[in-house]
DNA sequence: AAACAATCTAGTCAGTGTCAAGTTTATATG
DNA sequence: CATATAAACTTGACACTGACTAGATTGTTT
């Protein structure tokens, strides 16, 4: 805990915590490992002895964030859950809510080829998204997506709005036809619902 | 177009080249522009000239993607253009032809800031790209999204699921779900035709 | 033929990530 | 308790990056 002395004590939890901060003011493509060691009062060689590179500092914040989206969703699910349905948006909005409280871990998370996928706790967290994709598409659909085509189907049309909305929306281009910024919360809430909802209606 | 000259002859579109290449060998988060440079076989230096810097570069670069992401989407729509619904299905088949043939060219113009959008040319062919969407819309509702909210509802549905379905497939993430490497390209466009109609179907 | 502008080269600068070697501290072992 | 060993951290070097400057070369205009 102290701060002066030689060994820092948490170094890697406080390089996670610098590197998202240079993140979320610099954005991923002026990320600097440098400065992400500088911001945490340390040499700018310390950081390889706890993740090796700027990849694998990237690739654990990129975890973390995984696991962050899980809980903005199971937040959102607790909150709305009605109908099996509801539930299924209401994981969306979750997904959205955590793209739009943080742009730049998203696009490390989705958009980026700097998280390395072989990591093993990257690889099972991010899977464990999927899988919470797979079991309400379950309970929807009354099928496993996995030995039901249409039902995996399903899933991708499900997982297809979310993501890409979430995508435009942090993208800037949502803003011309929805005029989020202009909306309360609550109004935005209502209207990405219907366009999830829209989207998720059985086959006419 | 003699090659030894002191002058290039046409350099610009040279360089546009040696970016894609060296983009599409890289990536964009390995890009370079000395590495271009060398590419195009000039100085380090040249590409100032007409480009002002790397940004002004992959910004004119970007703007040839739109361009050409809207050939392909005009290519789907007359080769399957029978009802409103399937130049609506077909135009979201363009789009994802587009970003599955370049990949790279596709993350530039959609997950990057480094193309600047203030730039006149990219700004008008972006918004061409959106144009094409709400002509569509139009069709395919009768009313036109900017007049009608219930319209610009169904455009975002139909945008969000095309872009939200070619982010999944470039960044590998549909290969669990959808196995789309061992499809051939007929049974591919009949599966990602379903997504996107599924997406798209009237309010229940 | 001469002046001028456009094009391109070459050198320099601050900044980057990684690597190797050395210093300091914590921990385990006798 | 002393000492050996491992872990944590610093420092300096290296090749590379994009941008800037000054100067050399060429095409165009007058």
């Amino acid at each position: 805990m102290a701060k002066k002395s030689y060994h820092h004590g948490d170094l890697a939890k406080a390089l996670l915590e610098a590197a998202e901060a240079e993140l979320n003011e610099n954005g991923l493509e002026r990320f600097s490992l440098r400065a992400v060691a500088k911001r945490a009062g340390v040499s700018h060689g310390a950081p390889a002895h706890h993740f090796t590179d700027v990849r694998g500092l990237l690739t654990a914040l990129a975890a973390d964030g995984y696991e962050r989206l899980l809980m903005q969703q199971t937040e959102r699910e607790q909150s709305a859950a009605a109908t099996v349905r509801d539930r299924m948006v209401a994981s969306g909005l979750g997904y959205i809510d955590f793209a739009m409280a943080n742009p730049q871990l998203f696009h490390l998370m989705f958009n980026s080829s700097i998280p390395n996928r072989d990591d093993e706790r990257f690889f099972n967290v991010a899977l464990s998204v999927f899988d919470r994709l797979v079991e309400n598409t379950t309970a929807k659909t009354g099928t496993n997506p996995y030995e039901d085509h249409s039902s995996m189907l399903d899933l991708m049309v499900s997982w297809s709005v979310v993501h890409g909305l979430a995508e435009l929306i942090v993208s800037g281009r949502a803003e011309r036809p929805l005029n989020l910024s202009q909306l309360d919360v609550e109004a935005r809430d209502r209207l990405l619902s219907e366009i999830i909802g829209r989207a998720n209606n059985p086959a006419a």
